[in-house]
DNA sequence: AATGAATGAGCCTTCATTCAT
DNA sequence: GATGAATGAAGGCTCATTCAT
């Protein structure tokens, strides 16, 4: 099968290569400012190549996003296997999706934009398909780390896990797209001068989440 | 001066009614696949008559982004008119927000699309300068009720009412963003369950941000 | 008929309003990048009311057209009145033609602008028709001029006047245009430096019709 | 390399196939009232194609220019290699240079044209800076063929060859000015009876410029 | 008579996508 | 498989002209 193999390993790296290009590209510019030229320039390759590995520019957006769900899920995994407490855990993760969504090149603009649209997901697109049950199961692993967390004591145990997950969710994206409204402020901006730290975030509300002390064991 | 003022009137009201069409239109399709023709149907006006009242695309959006600002800022107003602790004008301030940029159609949308190409304003528009100070205002009115909350011990007074502030701000532009993730995800995702209800939010953080009771106070 | 003559007073002081500004706006930025409210905010008029007065563009552009003719007309006659020889009256009327041609704004470009097109002149507009009696009157009276140099022997005999008048007609013309050439050139191409005036060229071609002395054909 | 210089040689046919649907439409219809459409069909292309081989309608413009200066530079040389005295090459530059211009389509049109706006030519386009070095090479030329003629005795030696091109290059000019005047009058019109021959300009101010016979010299 | 708000045809230009090589 | 020339739909914007006031 060492043909056949080896053609498939190229079609993979080629692949990456022009995802690796498009997430570049997508994330300096913005989703529709964006070209399909831009990204085969930067990858190096024919603007037709790039319809041979994918359908088109939104199949070539979902197979991004799923590209760093993917490499998420990844990290998701290695903190899962640790042996930090559930409080811990969580920390991790969430820091983890800050990451992973917020380094240059600004992964985050990428599911944004597809949000701003409004329109579902088009659910015959491979990628798209894949996308949507990433997200799930990325949520599915939050909420997981904070039943253990409430398992073992590191968390206030009277919240719901998948509100508590939510809140944690919405609360780092919220940071995130802070990041980007920064961006087009001003330097003289009042708001300019928060550093937006995601983990800042992060650490306040697991603070909130932490169980209380059973203060007042009060005498 | 009748005639003068009744004109003055009618290009208000055309002003508006091309607004109104903008902030829908906008909302639904999102601001880079918005077309000023769509703008100008759905106001029943001509294609050129946008131009008559706006410079360009740019400044109409900047507009519409500027009367929801104006109309935020009224509530907020009536809000500090109150005679409620800090901690409770600012729950109704962050509500107000909430409300306003979620509204159908999604004003949230608007400012978020502007942030997401990562350009700087532009300055020589007027409404851009409007806009950018109106966030200024907006986000000092915040602080103030937060510094309010801390003098009359309604809230906990350790926290830098800016970093306070940012805490709040973001979780809920967090939660309004989840709302628009949402609406691109199919009904059976588990994440269509949640209400993702900004009030929850939050009501969550402001529980964070109240004076922990003193405890141990007793002897 | 004081009210009836006073009305027609006022509509001619209108009318001459707008061919100056009309003039002055065409001359400044070229026929096709002059735009009806650029005309209108010179003459400090409302747009609508230059239709009032001009069929459309073209008969504005006409207009003006024939209003420089005519004061080319009135200071032809001038010179006709004067008592100089055929030759320096021919002189005299080439540098009026050069003079209102050329003077700032620029009248010239606006005759030239409408040649471009190749379009017949529209022969139902008024002010064309009278456009185009008046190019074939001045272009007699020079014929006028030359036919009367050759009687009194300022000038050579041995050309028809017509040809004659041609040739002058046409190097003025090319002189003129020369001028508007040379604003588009960078001011260090090598004709920059040329001063292009009519009069120079006038005066050549005149010294060449002039009789040849019999030159020492006698002993 | 047989494929990359068939590449080569059909992009080349490409730009020759536009570069002559644009002249033809630039000379009928007049700069500003051509539009890129009207280019593309007539090139039987699409209008995107275009874009490919021209920034912009000002770079079409130049490159149609370019190709006739380019061409008339060719003729030039030819005559130059020539072994004529420098009256009869003079004559044959300028010759060559009226038919060049005039030649239906007409070029003359399209240089002209561009000299209406006044706005100096754009230098960041290739073939601005290229039609701005061939104009003064042109020119320069002309000055030659006018220095050898007052050298070999075949023309007065008292004009200075830069004024004297000058005198030239504007009566030509003149006469293909009178050219397009003369298709915007209708037939009856006096004008329209005279053939406007740049030639019959060109031969008359070239005997102007002959040296006069040493009149008298005859004893 | 004078106005200027409204209109919409039409322009230049871009870009996702196709297809012949 | 890879390419990039070609395409044409579509977008933002302008402006000559009309018409209700």
């Amino acid at each position: 099968m060492s043909v056949a193999d080896r053609r498939e390993r190229e079609r993979e790296q080629r692949r990456n290569q022009i995802l690796d290009a498009a997430k570049h590209i997508f994330a300096k510019k913005g989703l529709s400012l964006a070209t399909m030229n831009d990204v085969a320039t930067h990858a190096q390759l024919g603007k037709g190549t790039l319809y041979l590995y994918f359908k088109n520019k939104e199949e070539l957006l979902m197979g991004v996003v799923v590209g760093l769900q993917s490499s998420m899920l990844a990290r998701f995994d290695e903190v899962l296997g640790g042996d930090q407490n559930g409080c811990e855990q969580l920390r991790a993760l969430l820091r983890a999706y800050a990451e992973h969504m917020n380094e240059p090149p600004h992964a985050f603009k990428l599911a944004v934009s597809r949000w701003l649209t409004g329109e579902p997901f088009d659910g015959e697109l491979e990628n798209s398909a894949a996308m949507q049950s990433n997200i799930a199961r990325l949520f599915t692993t939050v909420c997981g780390a904070i039943e253990r967390g409430q398992a073992d004591g590191s968390l206030r145990p009277d919240l719901p896990s998948t509100d508590a997950a939510l809140k944690l969710w919405t609360a780092v994206n919220g940071t995130l797209l802070f990041r980007l409204q920064r961006q087009c402020l001003p330097p003289d901006s009042p708001l300019s001068s928060f550093s937006g730290k995601a983990s800042e975030a992060i650490d306040f509300i697991l603070e909130a989440m932490k169980p209380r002390l059973a203060t007042g064991a009060k005498t």
